[in-house]
DNA sequence: GCATGATAAATGAC
DNA sequence: GTCATTTATCATGC
């Protein structure tokens, strides 16, 4: 393989965080990630159950009540769908095997 | 109060049970002989799960957390690097 | 008490 | 839009 660049794996440890104390700029880039509380999760997982996808009026005016961005609403349908893909899948697996997964 | 229940059952961190001791050696052997890029494609995800006898998903996590807790630890007790890399030869060709 | 596996926010490739 | 991923957090094992 002709790769030149680094992976993503090699790049520098220190995108975020603590902040140089630098004067002045900038694109103080990504994230962090907060956890939604019970309440958000539950508005957010209500609207779901009627509907995967969101329609743009509806997602703001759930951004306006949760205090949200569009774009967090946005975020949450889209994981939202792939987590309920992957407990399609994993009750497909849970069927095939018999449930074999119990401990005992 | 559903929801909370049958959210429940469908974690599986409240089951989750160590790899066996031959897993984690299988798939550490291929991160550290990988360490340039240790990203393995679909078909070396099959064929990981295959020989650890667990899943894609699981091998996807797996690799998910030993690179970031690898790289949170770069400079401290990562003997476990030179340990692997001095075991199984690295391919760096250029 | 941390190590470890799985999940929840957030980004980026395509 | 999907989807692999990064990161922080969760829940458990020991």
């Amino acid at each position: 393989g002709g790769m030149g660049s680094l992976s993503r794996f090699e790049q520098d440890p220190n995108f975020y965080g603590d902040t140089a104390p630098q004067s002045g700029d900038q694109p103080r880039q990504r994230k962090k990630r907060k956890p939604y509380t019970r309440y958000q999760t539950m508005v957010l997982e209500s609207e779901f159950l009627g509907n995967s996808y969101i329609t743009r009026q509806k997602r703001w005016e759930i951004s306006c009540k949760l205090q949200l961005t569009e774009r967090q609403v946005k975020v949450w349908f889209q994981n939202r769908r792939m987590k309920k893909k992957k407990l399609v899948e994993r009750s497909k697996t849970m069927i095939k095997n018999d449930g074999m997964d119990e401990k005992r | 109060a559903v929801m909370i229940l049958r959210s429940r059952f469908l974690d599986a961190r409240r089951k989750r049970r160590n790899f066996s001791k031959q897993a984690t050696e299988v798939l550490n052997e291929y991160f550290y002989s990988h360490l340039s890029n240790p990203y393995p494609s679909e078909e070396a995800k099959e064929e990981l799960a295959r020989k650890c006898q667990i899943t894609v998903s699981q091998v996807s996590n797996w690799f998910g957390n030993k690179r970031i807790r690898f790289k949170k630890n770069i400079g401290k007790g990562q003997e476990e690097a030179n340990m692997y890399a001095s075991k199984y030869a690295v391919q760096a060709a250029s």
